[in-house]
DNA sequence: GGGGTTTTGTTGCGTTTGCAACAGGGAGAG
DNA sequence: CTCTCCCTGTTGCAAACGCAACAAAACCCC
């Protein structure tokens, strides 16, 4: 293990890439579970000691995976104060997302179905869950005053987002990653009690 | 550069996997002669000091490559002396190489053509031609009475291979790889003089 | 339960590779 | 023409990586 910081070196990032690759390819063939380091090392091409210099397991490499598409698409995190400037602020994080997931639709379609890992999806609903989170921490109090606790809304918005993305990947996404981005702040709006601006600008 | 034979090196068979990969790509998006060395090593993660580590140039590259192919086919090169022990001699190097193309038709199909190389297509007529070759010069003495001079039987035979294949790919392989290498092969054994078991072990 | 096979981690050392910086050349724009 | 920009090759040094070998755990089958 060494820095986990955004290492420039072609090497790692290469090295990075070829696993998540072969982590992909994988779990569509025969389910996470069933992959074994030695799967991923030989499929990408990879020293099996080289794995061990970057990720404790391959729970580690999918984490850790995971983290750098947030971070990718948190580049368009905290859409709130100044809402109006930029243009399509609010969607803009999560359409990114939901390309990613549509890039690879195989893949997240067994991880969320019952080949895939549960702690996974767990995995992936708690980072939603602190994402919106962190939207709604900033509401004003004024709009909290007859609203159901907030961890429950977030709980409820959370699952919600997964029971979306699942319906839309096995019904082979039959809309735009823009056009569900929307109907889902649409639906966040409704559910969280943020004001319209915050979620789609042409209110 | 260095020894060109097998090397067992993960790290030295990962690079030029890449970078092969890259040039199929590449040059399907753009056409080889628009290829260029920083394309290469962009796309497939290799620093381009690497890369005349491994190669002289693209040219270098691809005839490396394809010899690469060549010599995983030619396993099976030489069915002639005792042909009928083996069961399907003949044709079967032959599938290999148009499994080979078939897998990357969009490749084949631009090398070609006209955003391709010519030099490619001669250097591979050019190695057909030497397969032909080597397959006639066992043929008796008695067949090749009154036939035309073996140089004009083998260089029609290696060009008509090539509109074969051009065909195929233009087509979008309407036959299988086996159902063409017989074909070819009946072609052959009819211009050639060879006899049939040398070609089709069922006559 | 035992025994063979596969998988998991770890280590020291030799090799391959990336990096940065360089000089040269060719194409296009002023 | 010159200037700029990009592509081509080449180099010394530092870093990442592969290899081989190891012990231990997990698995499976008998």
């Amino acid at each position: 293990m060494q820095n986990v910081e955004e290492t420039k070196d072609l090497r790692v990032r290469r090295t990075r890439k070829l696993l998540q690759q072969a982590l992909m390819e994988l779990t569509v063939e025969k389910g996470f579970l069933a992959v074994t380091i030695h799967d991923l090392t030989e499929r990408a091409m990879i020293n099996r000691s080289t794995f061990y210099r970057h990720y404790l397991d391959k729970y580690d490499l999918l984490e850790q995976y995971m983290q750098e598409v947030y971070e990718l698409v948190a580049l368009e995190a905290p859409p709130i104060q100044n809402a109006g400037e930029t243009g399509k602020e609010v969607p803009y994080g999560l359409i990114n997302l939901l390309k990613h997931i549509q890039r690879y639709a195989d893949f997240y379609r067994v991880m969320f179905g019952a080949k895939g890992d549960p702690a996974f999806t767990q995995h992936f609903r708690r980072n939603s869950e602190k994402r919106f989170r962190y939207l709604l921490s900033t509401e004003s109090i004024a709009t909290t005053s007859n609203l159901p606790p907030l961890s429950l809304r977030v709980n409820y918005v959370s699952y919600a987002g997964i029971g979306a993305i699942v319906w839309w990947l096995e019904n082979g996404q039959p809309c735009s990653a823009e056009q569900l981005a929307e109907w889902l702040g649409q639906f966040s709006t409704k559910v969280t009690g943020l004001s319209p601006q915050e979620s789609r600008r042409d209110g």
